[in-house]
DNA sequence: GTTGTTAAATTAACGATGTTAAGTAAAAAG
DNA sequence: CTTTTTACTTAACATCGTTAATTTAACAAC
């Protein structure tokens, strides 16, 4: 039953359909679990229906991961009414832990896999835009620490120090993601590691 | 040419052959975009012939996952002979990054993907054995700091520093490995972010 | 030495997947 | 009323991991 010419709303209704059927499948069974039949069934459509709207799988985990990270950003932007600068960055690392491990497939897909480099011209992202871009978010959070002085003196990089607060975080996350129940490791517990990471850290860039 | 019974030396031969192509082509490629169709042209074998030896494609990366557990603790272990604790803590974590960027899919493939619990029964590596327990050690090396009184007081979980020197050193290595040629992010060098990495735990860890 | 038996390998084939090509129905355009 | 365009479907393809059926060759028994 194939009806008539679309509105460009009616498209872009249809493609936020296969997308939020896809990221819902992606989310609990993981990207390569998932096929495109599947995701196609969900929605009442056919596999084929889903390349009139997307290039390829790849592309429809790119579109998605897109929108993830305006989620993201939406997320960690309630921390930014912190008033101290201290807080508001170990409140924005909370909450982006809370964001890995409350979507762990997701945040595979967003960060745990390697994709071709995202296009700026195609991304629904504004880089640079705080409310969107989660990246620029924690470089303000950390400048902000930064600017108020609070870094051991001899830290003058306030990009590389977010850069380490990330690695710092993304580590404890993806570890536990990836490895969380392997018996080889006796793994404290993910809430003990979390804090002794924000601790370790603060510790090691925060004035004394 | 199907010849007959094999010794069991020449099984484990042919064994240890389809891992070393597989290997190479999981090291270069990464594991998915190896078919076992091309690791069997690589040694002039049948597709099925693999079957013979490994149960299936993921028994086959378990199996090389083991022994590249081996690797990694062999390469690490040169660092033992290091007499001062804190300087053998700082190579042990030099000498993991080295490995880690040196073979990303394998470190990928290691360290980064989920797999089954491995079971003890069949790993070829003996775990708390320091010779082959690339954990072990890293335990072993932070316990030492410890037992030389080198953390800060309030630190009195040896295990708990050591996942958090792993996660902090991991967390630099994976966004690396999969977020390099993101050109959202105005990524610093990476020895410069090994190097902060480094020195923030140390200090966020280490007696003033 | 012929004849089974068995191990090691192969080729054929299966089902699933991402994807492309060809076809179809209905609304719009002329 | 015809023609074109649009939204979709069904068929089909190549490739993948994997299994079944088949072949080949060495050994064992008589």
């Amino acid at each position: 039953m194939p009806p008539k010419p679309k509105t460009e709303f009616e498209r872009q209704q249809l493609r936020t359909l296969i997308m939020d059927a896809a990221r819902e499948l992606f989310v609990s069974r993981g990207v390569e679990a998932v096929t495109m039949r599947e995701i196609a069934k969900r929605i009442g459509y056919s596999a084929t229906s889903i390349y009139l709207h997307f290039a390829d799988k790849e592309a429809l985990i790119r579109a998605i991961c897109d929108t993830d990270f305006l989620a993201l950003a939406d997320a960690l932007k309630n921390n930014l009414v912190i008033t101290d600068p201290v807080e508001r960055m170990l409140a924005f690392g909370r909450g982006y832990a809370q964001f890995a491990l409350n979507y762990p497939n997701h945040y595979r897909m967003m960060f745990m896999t390697e994709h071709p480099p995202c296009d700026p011209e195609i991304s629904s992202v504004q880089q640079n835009n705080a409310e969107q871009d989660a990246y620029f978010q924690l470089k303000i959070v950390v400048n902000e620490v930064f600017l108020a002085g609070k870094f051991k003196p001899d830290l003058k990089d306030s990009e590389l120090i977010a850069q380490t607060v990330w690695a710092g975080m993304h580590g404890v996350c993806a570890l536990q993601i990836s490895m969380a129940n392997d018996i080889w490791v006796n793994w404290a517990g993910i809430e003990q590691r979390l804090q002794m990471m924000q601790l370790t850290l603060m510790r090691g860039l925060m004035r004394d």
